[in-house]
DNA sequence: TTCATTAGTGCCAAAATTGCACCAATGAAA
DNA sequence: TTTCATTGGTGCAATTTTGGCACTAATGAA
């Protein structure tokens, strides 16, 4: 590690807040982050960062440096990506993140076939409904649900997102086969919900084509689309669902469609996010493989439900 | 050593041309540097230099990434020269360069005062009356007789530098007194010239204060004061000195100034010259010592030469 | 007061780097 | 044509650097 690299360490350590945040980022030891700060204040003649012991703040010089390694990790980022731009074939580790459901069941199968199609690329996926900092964790390529707001990555929506309302059928024997919407939202209902994302009411087009929201009564919200089912398949609530959480319970008829002739709102949909314009080839082909895999206009889980493309639709 | 170290390495071999002549600058074995490029080819995953056993060339990717190490030196030198503007007492290593006369004679006690009042710094002392690359060998501080012609260099006019017609009273004997520049000029002569300055003919205003210039006769040239002073003490010739070449010669009445009434042009100058406008502290302080040591209006030399000021001024 | 957390230090093992000796290739000079 | 100095590359051993562990001291929150 020569000057370089400790100033970018440096930014790292003042932009994670502690020596041991940023250890724990980089996978070491709190005294290695130590020692290394303290060999660049030695080479640099400069004391930047006011010490005590249990934080640190910087100095009028530790914070100009730290200005400078920005600088310096834009430039050296440039760099490694315009020799990126040189490679023919795929090489390098291919980290991506994405929620749990969307990871589990469809980047798992991508991936399987592209490294068997690329070796070279060792792939690490990191899945978690929470949002993570995509930059400061160095993620390639991101799949989430609903637009991301940092407007400094760049998004793709992949594929959209259509819902369902489904029960099960000793949840219809129970409350009745609802006639209305009405009707339905005095039922109980379970949604999905995650940090970025709070799907609790259903919105839909009435007679005159207008957009109407009605709040359902969410008794159960998950954000993990298996227990949501689980929930439904339980009889005890009907869920507002997203089509990409349904397996094969619609098809053998575990779960019914209820009003299946109103016609809901598409909204939000499947985003890739990348920091970056100008992808690694790895990145770029492992991109294009999912596209592939989800398809072009309907996405591939919908085509386990029977006659989706008539369902929901007016 | 990391990639941007690597990077910076590549540049120098680009620049200088060769691994040897690379590894010969850094100090360092060649198959240091052969095993640096490989290593940064790896990492980059990209070819840089199409080697042959004797030379090599750069591959398109090398080009780009050669650009980009420019911008990397250029940052970071940025970096660590803001960092010098926070050095209180100076420190680091000061390295000049200065033609052998400059450096024996005037540099050498300024450093070794220098050296008593800051011990941290340490000095390198580059002689060498071949202009030298400053930037390319990393000098901070050069001080040459003319201005250099590197317009990317910042020059500063340190010292004036008046010249005398000198000869050995054997050569008086041996010649006569000259009356006249007219007659001088039939004389041999022995003049200054390196590789920026050459000194052979001489430079002086007539009654109307016209700028004249006449050939010398010059039958000896030398690029060392010490051996133009020999030369004159010999008898042989006469010379047309700059002062800081002389010690105690005119005043011990061993060289005797000829033509003391003729005008003599005053041209070129001493200059101290460094890459960058902002100067580390030990330069800023160095160079402030030399100024002192020189003297602001009279150069130190033209102490030791009795009357001078009266003497060449028509 | 307790206690978890933080940064710093000494020590030792592990990893990386360096320099040397040597090799093969090349191109200029004889 | 041959010779030969020079170039870049490689294997190996020595050295240097680095990283992790155990421990300390300090601090601030509970």
């Amino acid at each position: 590690m020569d000057t370089t690299s400790r100033l970018l360490l440096l930014l790292d350590v003042v932009e994670r807040g502690s020596f041991a945040k940023a250890a724990l980022a980089r996978n070491i030891d709190r005294s290695v982050i130590s020692k290394q700060m303290s060999r660049l204040e030695d080479d640099l003649g400069v004391r930047l960062l006011n010490r005590t012991t249990r934080s640190f703040s910087l100095t009028a010089a530790g914070a100009e440096m730290v200005k400078k390694a920005q600088q310096l990790r834009e430039l050296l980022g440039d760099t490694i990506r315009l020799a990126e731009n040189y490679h023919q074939e795929p090489r390098g580790i291919l980290k991506i993140t994405a929620t749990t459901t969307i990871g589990r069941r469809f980047l798992q199968p991508v991936i399987n076939d592209f490294q068997k199609r690329f070796p070279q690329v060792e792939v690490e996926l990191h899945l978690d409904d929470m949002l993570v900092d995509i930059v400061a964790d160095g993620f390639d390529l991101a799949f989430r649900i609903g637009e991301p707001k940092d407007s400094s990555l760049i998004a793709r929506k992949i594929a959209r997102n259509r819902f369902l309302l489904l029960a099960s059928p000793e949840f219809i024997d129970t409350y009745g086969m609802p006639k209305s919407i009405e009707e339905l939202i005095t039922f109980p209902a379970a949604s999905y919900a995650n940090q970025s994302l709070r799907v609790d009411s259903i919105h839909y087009y009435n007679d005159n084509n207008e957009i109407c929201e009605q709040k359902t009564q969410s008794t159960f919200r998950a954000n993990d689309g298996e227990v949501l089912l689980m929930k439904a398949l339980s009889g005890t609530a009907y869920i507002l669902a997203p089509a990409f959480i349904i397996k094969d319970e619609v098809k053998d008829g575990s779960l019914v469609p209820l009003l299946p002739n109103l016609k809901l709102m598409e909204y939000s949909a499947m985003y890739a996010v990348y920091p970056h314009r100008d992808l690694p080839v790895r990145t770029r082909l492992f991109f294009d493989a999912v596209k592939e895999y989800l398809g072009k206009t309907t996405p591939v889980w919908e085509r386990s439900i029977p006659n989706f493309d008539k369902l929901y639709q007016g």
